[in-house]
Order: C-alpha cells, then sequence, then structure tokens
DNA sequence: GTGCGTGCAAAATCTTTGCATACGC
DNA sequence: GCGTATGCAAAGATTTTGCACGCAC
C-alpha cells in the first residue's frame, strides 16, 4: 500500500523546487511557507516584506524579517513574484512642465539605461480605466522593463 | 527712475511665490535654489533628494538634507515638481500568474486605495515604443495616481 | 513683531549584512 | 558531511521629526 504524500499538492511546489536545484539551492520550510502565502491570498494582492513577516506571524509561522527580504528577491528573480511600484515608494523628482507632459520610462533591466517616451494612447488608456469605476485621474505614468539593443547582443 | 530689481527674472519664481502667499506660506532662499536647480537641468532630468543636496553644494549652496526633503515634498504637493516610480525603489510583491498578465494600477493618491487594470491598448504602446528604440520589452506596468470617489467627495 | 522655515541632531523606518548555527541535499 | 539558508543583532541607508533660532512677511 502506497505512503500518503507527506506534502501536500501545491501547483507551486514542484516549478519551486525544481528552479531552485538548478541553481544548487534549496528548498526549505520559509521558502515554502512565503510563496504559499501569496498563492492563499491570490494573484493580484500586493504585500510589503512587513506584510509577509505579520501575515506569517499570523500563520502560527515564525520566520525573520531578513529571510523574508532574501526570499523575496530570490522569487522575484525566479519570476514567481511581481515587484510594483506604487507611488508610495517614489524617490526621485523631475520638472514639470507644459512641453513635457505625462510621460513613461523604458528602463533595461541589465544596464538601467532609461529612455523617455510619450502616448497618447496611454493617457488615454488611464483615463478610460480610471472613469470607469469613478476614479478621478491625476497622472500616469507607464515603466516599460525591457532590454536594449547592447544588452540583447550579450 | 526705476531701481533695478533686486532678482533675475526666472520664469518660475512668480508663480512660486504667488503659490506659495496663497498658502500662507514664504518665498526662502532654499526653495528657490531647489526649483532653480531642477529648471537649470531642464526636464526629464531625475534626481533623488541625495542628488538635490550635492548637486546644490557643487554650487555653493549649502542646504540641509531635511530642508530637500521637505522642500521636494512641497514643490510635488505646488505642482512644480513631479515625482517618479522607477524600478529601484518598488517595495510590494504580488504572485506571479499566467491568468493574470501585465496588469497596471490605479492608486488614490489620498487614501491608497488601489484597482487593478488590464488594457492591450497600453501593452501595444508599450511594445510600439520599445520596438521604435530598439528595445526588447518584458514587460509593462502603467501607474495611474487618482482621486477615489470617496475622497473626491470630501 | 509674528509665526513659518531652517539647521541640527536624534529618531524612526526600511533594508542589508556578518557570523555562528541548523538543516536540505 | 558539505555547503547553503536561517536567525539574530548590528550596521547601513533613507526619511522624518523636535526644538531653538533666524528671517520672510
Amino acid at each position: 500500500m502506497a505512503l500518503p504524500s507527506a506534502k501536500p499538492f501545491n501547483r507551486f511546489e514542484a516549478p519551486l523546487e525544481v528552479g531552485l536545484h538548478q541553481d544548487g539551492r534549496r528548498l526549505t520550510p520559509q521558502r515554502r511557507k512565503v510563496l504559499e502565502l501569496f498563492e492563499r491570498i491570490g494573484a493580484g494582492m500586493h504585500l510589503s516584506a512587513e506584510d509577509v513577516h505579520h501575515q506569517l506571524l499570523e500563520a502560527r509561522s515564525r520566520v525573520s524579517l531578513a529571510t523574508i527580504y532574501r526570499t523575496l528577491r530570490l522569487l522575484v528573480q525566479m519570476g514567481f513574484l511581481h515587484e510594483l511600484e506604487l507611488s508610495e515608494g517614489g524617490h526621485r523628482f523631475e520638472l514639470s512642465s507644459d512641453d513635457h507632459p505625462d510621460h513613461h520610462h523604458l528602463v533595461c533591466v541589465r544596464c538601467g539605461r532609461t529612455e523617455e517616451f510619450e502616448s497618447e494612447q496611454v493617457l488615454q488608456a488611464g483615463r478610460i480605466a480610471a472613469e470607469r469605476i469613478g476614479f478621478h485621474l491625476i497622472e500616469s505614468t507607464l515603466n516599460v522593463r525591457a532590454l536594449c539593443p547592447t544588452c540583447q547582443s550579450q
């Protein structure tokens, strides 16, 4: 008779384990708990490192904040999580100008090269989305993560 | 005979002074220097608080970092500066998911309420902008800063 | 003269890191 | 058993704040 599986099935666990082992890394309870938390709350929920820490504590899992920071960075690198930039964390400033209306940024994820562009289409899409749920638009910024030509050829 | 103007003309100074006085605030040399710096380097340049501090020191202006933080916040509130969110400062995470492709965020600047939406139009605009300068698109996120219905009515 | 703004230094956040121990492999 | 990952605490980095003084108005 077959032994019961020690771990419940988790659609993320197999890929997580495989991905980790490819790089000589290890599947630890801490890493599993962080990823399971995100799976449990579902896509589209945004948590900070501190949020993750608290949620895990409430679920009776003590994972140190340092490990959570390390794990979040790892899971983003591996593609399991996305890192968002919402307005709270903005730390750079530029001049407002009529010649230079709402504009957007293309950032090379490898070398950091940044290019700006404008797009009436984007502006309009943001406005429509805002109006649909009754928000009043203030400004919109599209951040495009990309590879620049130089980094593509390397 | 007319007295010479003590201050050189500056296209931002008059609006700055007027805007400040409307709220019972004052036009100080520090505030003027910060705004002049941004004007000197031109629209589209992105500076952090620390950058502003260094640039002013090089221009022989000692303005304390605390004042720079206070002034940047003020100038953003008044609309003279924009606050950007580039990829360096992201601090929130969400699950990646095939059911939940590139999507965008509407954030209420007052209460922080966040709504998501998707837009093929935005995706396409990002793709076109990337291809135009030879970048290869990885992902794009539109952040829309807005006022939610509740906060509008207050 | 009134009271807002500044500088300074201390505090509060938020995030990273060094090191000894624990444990996945 | 080897070597990666963790927890802890300390260090860093960034941003905010309390307070006395200075200066814009």
